[in-house]
DNA sequence: GCCAACGTTGGC
DNA sequence: GCCAACGTTGGC
């Protein structure tokens, strides 16, 4: 399974919105970036991610699970958004901060530092080992 | 197809 | 609240 990053910012929509939300889950609307959309497209059936505030918090708050494909996007008239729905598994034990990921050596190449303004985004399976071990949850 | 202008994201 | 980085748009 592949793994993921959300981000949201909690004005917009909050971990505990997205806890609120589960288990049905809630479409990860509103992205207009086709990496991110891309991204979105190549996701499969319970792919886990990271939910990431950012702005305020800008830490990992918590574990998600894809449970609908990428569909269009029902905040969008242009066919060319897609999204897919998330929903909450569990919240870390400890947030993960972006400094402390940028403190982490092993982490230097997570898009979260290299591609900052990049909303949805892959992780790779150390990276997501790694995290979650500073987050104190079972990867 | 290039690139300048513009708009947005997101850390600080 | 500022501003750097960067993605997108649109004129040529």
């Amino acid at each position: 399974m592949a793994k993921w990053l959300f981000k949201s910012e909690p004005d917009t929509w909050s971990w505990a919105q997205q806890l609120a939300k589960a288990p049905a889950g809630e479409e990860w609307h509103g992205v207009r970036n086709y990496l991110a959309r891309n991204n979105m497209r190549a996701m499969r059936l319970g792919d886990q991610g990271f939910f990431y505030h950012s702005n305020i918090g800008k830490e990992i708050v918590g574990i998600v699970e894809v449970c609908a494909l990428s569909h269009p996007d029902s905040t969008s008239d242009d066919p060319r958004w897609d999204c897919v729905d998330i929903r909450a598994l569990r919240p870390v034990t400890r947030p993960v901060s972006l400094a402390m990921v940028k403190a982490d050596h092993r982490l230097a190449k997570m898009a979260l530092v290299t591609c900052a303004r990049l909303s949805v985004q892959p992780v790779t399976d150390e990276e997501w080992r790694i995290v979650c071990e500073l987050g104190g949850v079972e990867p």
